[in-house]
RNA sequence: GCCGCGGUGGUGGAAUGGUAGACACGAGGGCCUUAAGAGCCCUUGUCCGUAAGGGCGUGAGAGUUCGACUCUCUCCCGCGGCACCA
C-alpha cells in the first residue's frame, strides 16, 4: 500500500507563511484510493507549522487542561497502551478545542529512575546518552500518531533546569520539617540494589518493577512526612471527582481507623508506674480482654530483657529466643505462612509469655502479658488488648496457648463456637451491660474518657514516604553533611556527628555529576559516593569541608509536580508563574493507569497540598477529575512482554493501516476503563470503516438535500457522539459513527446520498477520532485553495427538530412479552388513544386478546404499548 | 478475611426499568475476478418447524414490577486491591 502513488505533498512548501494545500490532492479527488501513508505525515507537518494545538496563556476562551501521565521513555518505544490512553484523550481534547476551549494537552518525559538506569546498564551505555535517544524515538512516534500535543511546552525531568525545582521543593519540605532522616526498616531490592517505598513493593513482597523478592533492612533514609497529610488526603477526596475504584483504593491505602487508646498498668514492681497503652477499635469489649500482646519490637520487651527479672531467668531466655526467631523471619516467610488456607484466618500464631501481668482498668482483673509477632510495631501502639471471644486472631492465639475466653457481647447463635464479631448487646460488663453495640459504642468511649481511662484516637495505615534511593540516575538530594557545623551547633540534628545543611536556593540545581561507572554498589551506598570531587565540597553555611548527600530521589520525585511545569516550562525564577497557575489550575481531567493510584496519584496530591500550604499553588487539589484506562494485553491474552513475544508495535500498525485506524481501533475495542486483548482482525474492521468513509465522501455526495431519514440519523449521531465523548465512552461513539456509515451506504432513497454541508458535519464529528482522513476530506470539499483546518472548526450541534423526523417503531407487548411492533411517524407519538386502538387491531395482537379481558394498557411514549390481560 | 469491580452469542462488546445481543470480528453462502486479494450482497443466540410461527435465553435461585441484563436479597464464579492493621 505504501509508496505506490506519487507523493501528493511534493508541492507543499513549508517555508511560506500562508499554508498552501497541496493542489494534487484536490485534482485527483474521486479516483484516489484511501492511502493513509500519503496523507498522514503531510498533515502532521502542516499542523505543527501552524501551531494548531498551542494553548494560549491567559486566553479569553475558557481554559481546559487535559492531562495524561507523561511517560518514562523506555528503549522499547511507545506501547500500544500509551496509544490507547493518549489517542482517547486526544479525541477528548480535540472536541473540547472545537467547543471553543483553550485546551492545554501537554507532553513530557519522566526520564529519571530505575528503568532508565537498568536499561542503560544492559545496553552498556550511559543513561545520559540513552535518554535523549529514547525521547527522540518517543517523540517521533507521538507525532506519527497525530496527537494534538502542545509541543512548545515539552518538559524533561532530567533537565537540570527542571530538576532544579524538584530539588527546590525538597528544600521546602526540609525547611518545614517534613523531610527528615531516620533509621527505618526499608524494603531492599537485591536485584536493583536499592531500597524501595512501601508502595513499590507488592503484596507478595516482590518489587513491582523487577519482580525480585525484597528484604527488610534497617537503614538511615530520607522520609517525607506524608502521614501529616493523611486526614486531608482522605477528606479532600470529597472535593474531587475520582472514579469509585480509585477513590476507594486511596481510602483503603490511607486506612484511617478510629478507636480508643486505653492504658493498662503493669503489676510487676520493676515496672511500677509503667503503663502500657493499647489501641483498640472495640473498647466495648474491654471487659472481655483476657491478655495483652506486645509486638516483639516493642520497647518494653527490650527493657524487660535488660531488667532480668528475678526468678524468671529461663523465661528471659525463652523471650530472647523468640525475639531472635521472629526477627530472622523474612517478609517472604511470613507471607508464605499466611497463604496456607487451612490455617484459619492466617498464619499459625506463635508467641511467648512474659510472666508479667497487667491490670484491666475497668475491672482490675490481672491478665497476662504475652509477646507475639501477629502484633506489629508499625501500627497503633504496637500493643493490643486481646479479646479472644470477639476477635478471630486473638481467639486462635487463646486456643493455642490455653488462655481464657470471656464473651462480653451476646451472640444470637448460642451454639456458635468461635470469635463472634457481629453486633449485639453487651454482657458480663458491669455498668455497660445492655448497651447495643456498635450502635452505642460512643457511650462506652465517653465513659472511659470521663474516668480518665481512655482517649479517642485515630491511626492510619499510611506510613511516611521513604524518599531516598541508592542509585545514580536520579535528582541529587540537595543537602551537605558538615562536621564543623555540628560541632558549633549550627543546624545540627540531634545525636549525629554531622549537621545537615541545605544547599541554598541560589546554588540550585545541584547537578548530577557525570559518572563513567554508575552501577549500584550493593552496599547500601549510592554510586555517587565514588564521585570524590563532587562529594567533597564546601559547607554552604560555614565554608569548611563538607560532604554532599549521595542518595538520590526516587523516580516519583519529578512526576510529583510536572503538571505545573507545563504551565510555564521555561521559567527560571519559579517552578511556574503564579498567574499562569491561577489561569490553568486545576487540571480538568487527569487520565492514567490504575496502578498509580496509591503511588504517583497519592504522592502528587500530597506534594501539591504541601505547596498549597506554603502559598505556591492556588488550589487545594491538583486534579478535578481522575479516570483510569484498562491495560492492553497481547493477542494471547497475556501481558505484553518480550519473553512472551506478544508485543504489538504501534509503528507496525501505522505502517500497515495508518494512525487513524490505530487510534479508532484502540478506542473502539472496548470500554475505556476495561482491560482489552489485542486483535489484529478487529483492526482491519476499523480500517474498512475509514475506507468506506473515504469512498462515500468522494462518491456519494451532492448539492441536493439529504434524505429526511439519513438527515435524522446524522443528527442523532451528532448527539450521541457528543455525549459519549463527554463521558469517555469512546467505543460506543465510534460504533455510532459506523452505524451512520452503514445507513449512508444503504440509503436507497436518493442515489446522490449526502448533501455536502451534511457531510461536513459528519467529518467534524469524526475528526477528533481520525484527524488525518477528516482533514484531507475536509480540504478536498472546499472550493478554494486555502482553508482553515477542520480541527479548529466548531463542533456541530444536533438539531432537535431533525431528530424527530424519522419514523418511530413501538413495541406492542402482551403481559410484558413482545408480540408485534408498530411503525408510526413521530407526529403521532402523543396520540395515545389512537395508538392503542391501532395496536389492538393488529392481527397478531387480536389473537392474544381474543376472549381475554384487558386489565390495563400501559403506554410508554415512543417505546412500548403493553396490554395486561387476565 | 475485608474492600472494590465484573459475569450477556463462536469472539470483543451494546442496551435513561421498556423490542436483549447495537457496532465490530469470526464463520457460512452468493456476486465480481482467469486466479488470488480487495470489494459488494445475504445469513449468523439457541431449540422445534419447509414456512408462517412459537418455545427458551443476560452465572444460579428468590423477590419487587404491567414489564428486570438493569432494582432488592441469598448464593456461585472471575478479576483487582489490601491484609495477623487491633
Amino acid at each position: 500500500m505504501k509508496g505506490k502513488s506519487t507523493k501528493p505533498d511534493s508541492k507543499y512548501n513549508p517555508s511560506e507563511t500562508e499554508p498552501k494545500w497541496p493542489s494534487s490532492a484536490k485534482a485527483s479527488a474521486g479516483k484516489q484510493k484511501y492511502d493513509p501513508s500519503l496523507i498522514e505525515s503531510k498533515w502532521q507537518k502542516i499542523w505543527e507549522e501552524q501551531e494548531l494545538y498551542k494553548a494560549i496563556d491567559f486566553d479569553k476562551k475558557p481554559k481546559f487542561y487535559v492531562l495524561i501521565e507523561f511517560p518514562y521513555p523506555s528503549g522499547a518505544g511507545l506501547h500500544v497502551g500509551h496509544v490507547r490512553s493518549w489517542s482517547a484523550m486526544d479525541a477528548y481534547s480535540r472536541k473540547k478545542r472545537m467547543e471553543g476551549k483553550n485546551v492545554l494537552y501537554p507532553i513530557g518525559w519522566d526520564a529519571f529512575g530505575l528503568p532508565a538506569e537498568n536499561y542503560a546498564l544492559r545496553m552498556h551505555l550511559h543513561p545520559s546518552t540513552i535518554v535523549p535517544q529514547n525521547i527522540a524515538k518517543f517523540k517521533k512516534q507521538c507525532k506519527s500518531l497525530g496527537l494534538s500535543f502542545d509541543w512548545s511546552r515539552e518538559i524533561n525531568t532530567t533537565d537540570p533546569r527542571y530538576y532544579k525545582w524538584t530539588q527546590w521543593i525538597f528544600l521546602k519540605f526540609f525547611e518545614k520539617g517534613l523531610a527528615y532522616r531516620a533509621d527505618v526498616p526499608v524494603n531492599w531490592c537485591p536485584s536493583c540494589k536499592t531500597n524501595l517505598a512501601d508502595e513499590e513493593v507488592l503484596t507478595d513482597g516482590t518489587h513491582e518493577r523487577c519482580g525480585a523478592t525484597t528484604e527488610k533492612r534497617m537503614q538511615k533514609q530520607w522520609l517525607l512526612r506524608i502521614t501529616k497529610y493523611a486526614d486531608r488526603l482522605l477528606e479532600d477526596l470529597k472535593l474531587v471527582d475520582y472514579s469509585q475504584k480509585i477513590a476507594t483504593q486511596q481510602i483503603n491505602w490511607i486506612g484511617r481507623s478510629e478507636g480508643t487508646t486505653i492504658r493498662f498498668k503493669i503489676k510487676d514492681l520493676r515496672f511500677k508506674n509503667k503503663e502500657i497503652e493499647v489501641f483498640t477499635t472495640r473498647p466495648d469489649t474491654l471487659f472481655g480482654a483476657t491478655f495483652i500482646v506486645l509486638a516483639p519490637e516493642h520497647p518494653i520487651v527490650a527493657s524487660l530483657i535488660k531488667s532480668k527479672i528475678k526468678n524468671q531467668k529461663s523465661k528471659i531466655k525463652e523471650i530472647e529466643e523468640y525475639i531472635q526467631k521472629t526477627q530472622s523471619k523474612t517478609e517472604q516467610e511470613r507471607i508464605a505462612e499466611g497463604q496456607d488456607p487451612s490455617a484459619g484466618s492466617g498464619q499459625e500464631k506463635t508467641g511467648v509469655d512474659t510472666g508479667l501481668t497487667a491490670i484491666n482498668p475497668v475491672n482490675n482483673e490481672e491478665i497476662p502479658i504475652w509477646i507475639a509477632d501477629y502484633v506489629v510495631m508499625g501500627y497503633g501502639t504496637g500493643v493490643i488488648m486481646a479479646v479472644p471471644a470477639h476477635d478471630k486472631r486473638d481467639f486462635e492465639f487463646a486456643k493455642k496457648y490455653n488462655l481464657p475466653i470471656k464473651p462480653v457481647i451476646s451472640c444470637p447463635n448460642k451454639k456458635f463456637k468461635g470469635a463472634y464479631i457481629g453486633e449485639g448487646k453487651i454482657i458480663n460488663s458491669g455498668e455497660w451491660n445492655g448497651l447495643s453495640v456498635p450502635k452505642e459504642n460512643i457511650k462506652v468511649v465517653d465513659w472511659l474518657k470521663k474516668k480518665g481511662l481512655g482517649e479517642r484516637e485515630v491511626y492510619y495505615h499510611l506510613r511516611d514516604w521513604v524518599f531516598s534511593r541508592q542509585h545514580y540516575w536520579g535528582e541529587p538530594i540537595p543537602v551537605v553533611f558538615c562536621a564543623n557545623c555540628a560541632k558549633n551547633k549550627i543546624s545540627n540534628i540531634k545525636g549525629t556527628d554531622y549537621a545537615i545543611v541545605p544547599v541554598p536556593e541560589d546554588q540550585l540545581p545541584v547537578e548530577l555529576p557525570y559518572l563513567e561507572k554508575y552501577e549500584p554498589s550493593g552496599t547500601g551506598e549510592s554510586p555517587l559516593a565514588n564521585a570524590k570531587d563532587w562529594v567533597n565540597t564546601q559547607c554552604p553555611a560555614c565554608g569548611r569541608k563538607a560532604r554532599r548527600e549521595t542518595d538520590t530521589m526516587p523516580n516519583w520525585a519529578g512526576s510529583n509536580w510536572y503538571f505545573l511545569r507545563y504551565l510555564d516550562p521555561h521559567n527560571d525564577k519559579a517552578l511556574a508563574g503564579r498567574k499562569k497557575m491561577e489561569y490553568f489550575m486545576p487540571v480538568d481531567i487527569y487520565q492514567g493507569g490504575f496502578e498509580h493510584t496509591t503511588l504517583h496519584l497519592l504522592y502528587s496530591r500530597f506534594v501539591y497540598k504541601f505547596l498549597y500550604d506554603i502559598g505556591v499553588v492556588p488550589t487545594r487539589e491538583p486534579y478535578k477529575k481522575r479516570r483510569s484506562h484498562g491495560v492492553v494485553l497481547g493477542p494471547d491474552g497475556r501481558k505484553m512482554s518480550k519473553s512472551f513475544g506478544n508485543i504489538i508495535n504501534p509503528d507496525d500498525i501505522i505502517n500497515k493501516f495508518g494512525a487513524d485506524t490505530l487510534r479508532i481501533y484502540e478506542m473502539f475495542m472496548g470500554p475505556f476503563d476495561q482491560t482489552i486483548v489485542w486483535s489484529e482482525e478487529s483492526v482491519e474492521g476499523c480500517f474498512r470503516f475509514l475506507k468506506r468513509v473515504w469512498e462515500l465522501s468522494l462518491n456519494k455526495v451532492s448539492n441536493r438535500n439529504t434524505s429526511v431519514k439519513l438527515l435524522s440519523k446524522l443528527h442523532r449521531t451528532i448527539k450521541k457522539v457528543s455525549q459519549d465523548l463527554e463521558n469517555l465512552k469512546f467505543n460506543t461513539a465510534i460504533a455510532c459513527l459506523m452505524e451512520f456509515i452503514k445507513d449512508w451506504r444503504s440509503d436507497k432513497s436518493d442515489k446522490e446520498g449526502l448533501n455536502g454541508d451534511d457531510l461536513k458535519k459528519f467529518l467534524l464529528i469524526l475528526a477528533p477520532f481520525a484527524p488525518h482522513i477528516t482533514e484531507e476530506l475536509w480540504q478536498k470539499l472546499q472550493n478554494s485553495e486555502l482553508q482553515q483546518s477542520i480541527h479548529i472548526q466548531s463542533f456541530p450541534n444536533h438539531d432537535p427538530i431533525l431528530l424527530e423526523k424519522e419514523e418511530v417503531i413501538i413495541a406492542i407487548q402482551i403481559n410484558g412479552k413482545l408480540r408485534d411492533t408498530l411503525s408510526i411517524s413521530f407526529d403521532e407519538i402523543e396520540n395515545q388513544q389512537t395508538l392503542k386502538r391501532i395496536a389492538k387491531e393488529s392481527q397478531k395482537i387480536k389473537k392474544y386478546l381474543k376472549n381475554r379481558k384487558i386489565k390495563k394498557v400501559i403506554y410508554v411514549k415512543g417505546r412500548v404499548i403493553n396490554f395486561v390481560i387476565v
